[in-house]
DNA sequence: ATTATCTATAGATCTATAGATAATGC
DNA sequence: ATTATCTATAGATCTATAGATAATGC
């Protein structure tokens, strides 16, 4: 029953893979881990040759998440010719994030959950965190390395608080006014940040 | 072991004011039924009495941390003379909010596992965000109605997203950036917003 | 008589481990 | 020989219910 050690990276690939996306989708409680190896078509016994413990594949979990949201994010400032940061803005506050939690940003679908993590899951969304700032940074307008860091902070922050509120509504006009208005003001914010 | 309807009454606001508090602080998953019951004095077995299941606890939890929040910023805004919607942000982005999850908003304790939740939740929730909303525009500066309402929409999905981000990093630098910026932000934002 | 609470427990679920199995890789 | 996976299970925990108890309120 012994894989080759090609297979098993494989197979820790897949574990985390499948584990970013349920986490999101259903809460690091929602989901156990022998319903993450059975997704990937292993038995639960097997999980801790790879992960010394569940905490351990939640933090490596967090970081593939927010990974993953990188990259798409630079897909899409390289198909963008106009204003990046806005591209990115609509992007994120739109229906189709909004009702794919679990392949979208993972501080939007867990936030309060990531603040009650241990110290190792926090430690790498806060590596994750500052990428995704960095990021922003690269295609905020401001004019200095400070102004710009200061529009990708309050950027990000409406965007993932404007996701959240979404979300949370069971009212679906109040969630599309919620995503429009937000998404309406960030570009207004971000000149108006000094 | 009975007790009367106004010591039951009473009973029931203890349990709905320790699960508001406790699900802020552990999340929904982090604590039982059985804590809950423990921290008011009594045993998990009474709860039913009370409540039909867990789910109904955490609704009436729910609004009432909302109704906390609203009762909170009410006495901000009477004490302020001067810019209450600012006094309503400094106070939202402070280090002691910051620190005081369980004492603070529902949703940026919680935001992603309120998006997870039945109806029931997510109906009792949406009733909260509009009381949230209706408040801001209450304060906000803007000329017309709507106009109000749009910045409350804007203030409070950065209000969130700043807790948010704030909460879930383990630098305590970057927690202070995050919490100056984006409360810096949100008056040009509000002005900005057309 | 009614019922709020208590005691006890059924039934389900979850993390982590122990020992067996069988394929890899020296 | 080593080890990735499987089978089985220990130990803990949680929601919800059943039946007993004792105080309320008609």
């Amino acid at each position: 029953m012994k894989v080759s050690k090609e297979t098993m990276a494989e197979h820790q690939g897949q574990i985390v893979a499948a584990a970013a996306k349920s986490f999101r989708e259903r809460g690091f409680d929602g989901i156990s881990v022998a319903d993450i190896m059975n997704e990937v078509g292993l038995t639960h016994g097997g999980f801790y040759r790879h992960f010394s413990s569940k905490d351990d594949l939640v933090a490596a979990a967090s970081l593939r998440a927010i990974s993953e949201t990188i990259a798409k994010w630079r897909r899409i400032v390289d198909e963008t010719p106009g204003d990046r940061l806005e591209a990115l803005v609509n992007s994120y506050l739109s229906l189709r994030h909004h009702d794919r939690p679990e392949t979208g940003c993972l501080v939007a679908a867990l936030g309060g959950e990531l603040s009650r993590q241990s110290c190792t899951v926090k430690e790498a969304v806060t590596k994750g965190q500052r990428e995704l700032i960095d990021f922003l940074s690269g295609v905020a307008p401001g004019k200095t390395k400070a102004l710009r860091r200061k529009q990708a902070i309050v950027a990000l922050a409406s965007m993932v608080g404007g996701m959240t509120l979404a979300r949370i509504t069971s009212d679906s006009e109040l969630c599309l006014e919620i995503l429009s208005d937000v998404a309406g003001a960030i570009p207004n914010s971000v000149r108006a940040t000094v």
